[in-house]
RNA sequence: GGGGGGAUGCCCGAGCGGUUAAAGGGGGCGGACUGUAAAUCCGCUGGCUUAGCCUACGUUGGUUCAAAUCCAACUCCCCCCA
C-alpha cells in the first residue's frame, strides 16, 4: 500500500519522479481532497523544449491526469533578461520577436501533452511577461525586496555554490531569483495556484516563491521537485549524434526521436519506461527484467511509447517500422528521414561529398571526405571508396532513392524530384 | 580610485618570435567487439575547387623577412589594496 492518499502523489512516487518536496502531508491531502492548482516555468530561450524539460511536461500531465490543473508558464518575461548563470560572458539578448517566436514554437508540444481548456482541469498557458512587465522597481523592492534577506538567500545551494567556486554571481541573477519567487505569489493570487514543481536545480527558487507568498498573503504553498535527469554512466540527458534531442518534429524528425530512446543505455531502461511512458508498472516491471539481447524488446516499446506521446501513435509507428526494416532487415523503408534533391544535379552527377553534405549527414565537406576515410560513409549500404565519385541515376534503388548512411544507424534517403 | 593577472579551436587547457591548423584532456564522430546497450581498444575532430590555398589564438593598429607569441590602444573578465 502506497504512503500516499492522493492519486497524484501515489502515482509520482511509484513512477520515480519525485525528488525532494517542501510538504508531501499538505500536498498529499489538498490532492485527496479537491482540485489542486500547479505549475512548472519553463524559458524560452530556444523554438524548442527538448528531452531535459520532458519530465517537467511529463508531471503537469500526471496531474491532469490525476484530477488536477496544470499551469505551463513561459518564462516570457524573464527569458528577456537573459539568465545570466552561464559563465562564458553575457549571451546574446534575445529580442522580443524572437523570444515570441519561441514560444509559439515551445507550445506546440504542451497542446500534445495537456489538454487544454476554461474547465475546472483544463491546462493553462500563462506568460510572466504579462507582470513583469508592470513592475515598478522601487514599489517591488518596497513590497517585495524586504521579504528577501540576504543572509539566507547566501544559504541557498544555488548561490553557495557559487561563492564556493569564487565564480560571480551577478546582482542581476539574485534578482532573477527574486523575480522568479513573484511568480508564484502573483499565480497564487490569480490562479489559486498552491504547487509549483520543478527539476532539483529549482529546489532554492521554488522555496524562495513559499517563502514570499507565506510572508505578503500568508498564503501556504508546495514546492516539489524531481531529480535531475541523467543517464546511469552520469552523462546529461539529451545530448545525442546531431546535438540536443528535440522535442518539435521540425527540428528533430519523429524517426530520430525513436532512435534517441531505442539507443537508451540498458539499466536506464526500467526508470525511463516508468517517467517517460504510460504503460502500467506490471508491464515495466516484466520488461526490465528482460536480459541481454531481449531487453532490446523493451527500448523499442520504450521508444514507440516516448514516441508517441509527443509524436502521436502513427508516427511512432512509422519510425518503429523504418527503423525494424532499417536494422533488421538492412533494406531501405521509404520512411526514413528524407532529403530531396534537383533531379537536373543527379543527371549532372551530383558529388558523394556535396551529397553528405545536403543530407545533413556531415557538416562539410572536409567532414564528408575524413568519413570516408574512415570507413563510415556508406551509400546504398556500399562503403564509399573514392570521395571524388559521383552519384547518377543509376545509382537510385528499385524505389527510386539513393540511401546514404553515416555510421550503422543514422541513414538519410535522397530523392531527386 | 591604486596595483597585479588574464582572454587560445565545441569545452577545459598548453604554447610566449619561425619546425603551429596550434600539445594534452574532455566531448563529439567513425571503426573493431557486441545486442542499434555499456565497458574496452583504434582512428578522426577549421574551411575549400586539397601535392596547393584560405581563415583562425578578445578587438584595432604597429614592430619584424616572419607574430597566438613583441609593442600600443580599446573591450571584457578575475584577484589584491582603498
Amino acid at each position: 500500500m502506497s504512503k500516499y492518499q492522493s492519486e497524484f502523489l501515489k502515482i509520482m512516487d511509484e513512477r520515480g519522479y519525485i525528488q525532494q518536496c517542501t510538504d508531501f502531508e499538505q500536498l498529499d491531502e489538498r490532492a485527496s481532497k479537491g482540485i489542486v492548482t500547479g505549475y512548472i516555468g519553463f524559458d524560452c530561450t530556444a523554438t524548442s523544449l527538448h528531452v531535459g524539460s520532458l519530465i517537467q511536461i511529463m508531471m503537469l500531465r500526471k496531474l491532469q491526469q490525476t484530477g488536477h490543473k496544470p499551469l505551463v508558464l513561459m518564462g516570457g518575461g524573464t527569458t528577456r533578461i537573459g539568465d545570466p548563470s552561464g559563465k562564458d560572458e553575457a549571451r546574446q539578448m534575445l529580442t522580443d520577436e524572437k523570444i515570441d517566436e519561441n514560444l509559439v514554437g515551445i507550445r506546440k508540444v504542451f497542446e500534445k501533452l495537456l489538454t487544454f481548456g476554461d474547465g475546472p482541469t483544463d491546462a493553462v498557458m500563462v506568460n510572466n511577461r504579462d507582470w513583469l512587465d508592470e513592475i515598478n522597481y522601487i514599489e517591488f523592492l518596497r513590497d517585495y525586496g524586504r521579504h528577501f534577506s540576504i543572509n539566507r538567500m547566501l544559504s541557498f545551494d544555488s548561490v553557495k555554490l557559487r561563492l564556493d567556486r569564487e565564480q560571480t554571481l551577478s546582482f542581476l541573477e539574485f534578482n532573477y531569483m527574486i523575480l522568479q519567487a513573484y511568480d508564484f505569489l502573483e499565480l497564487n493570487r490569480t490562479h489559486n495556484c498552491t504547487l509549483q514543481m520543478g527539476g532539483s536545480d529549482q529546489w532554492g527558487n521554488i522555496v524562495n516563491g513559499i517563502e514570499l507568498s507565506r510572508r505578503v498573503d500568508g498564503a501556504n504553498v508546495t514546492g516539489l521537485t524531481t531529480a535531475l535527469l541523467t543517464t546511469s554512466s552520469g552523462a546529461k540527458m539529451g545530448k545525442t549524434a546531431g546535438g540536443a534531442v528535440w522535442l518539435n518534429e521540425d527540428l528533430l524528425s519523429s524517426y530520430n526521436y525513436w532512435q534517441f530512446w531505442r539507443n537508451t543505455e540498458d539499466a536506464d531502461v526500467g526508470r525511463f519506461l516508468r517517467l517517460f511512458t504510460e504503460l502500467p508498472l506490471d508491464e515495466i516491471t516484466r520488461l526490465e527484467a528482460l536480459e541481454g539481447a531481449e531487453l532490446n524488446d523493451a527500448k523499442k516499446i520504450l521508444a514507440t511509447e516516448a514516441t508517441t506521446l509527443v509524436h502521436g501513435k502513427e508516427a511512432a509507428e512509422k519510425a518503429a517500422e523504418a527503423a525494424r526494416v532499417a536494422f533488421e532487415q538492412g533494406a531501405i523503408s521509404a520512411d526514413l528521414p528524407t532529403v530531396e534533391i534537383e533531379q537536373s544535379a543527379l543527371d549532372a552527377g551530383l558529388g558523394v561529398l556535396t551529397a553528405f553534405v545536403q543530407s545533413g549527414l556531415c557538416a562539410s565537406n572536409g567532414d564528408a571526405r575524413r568519413q570516408i576515410k574512415g570507413g563510415g560513409a556508406k551509400v546504398n549500404d556500399k562503403a564509399v571508396q573514392d570521395e571524388r565519385g559521383s552519384l547518377g541515376v543509376s545509382d537510385l534503388t528499385e524505389d527510386g532513392v539513393i540511401k546514404l548512411s553515416l555510421g550503422k544507424k543514422k541513414h538519410v534517403l535522397l530523392k531527386p524530384v
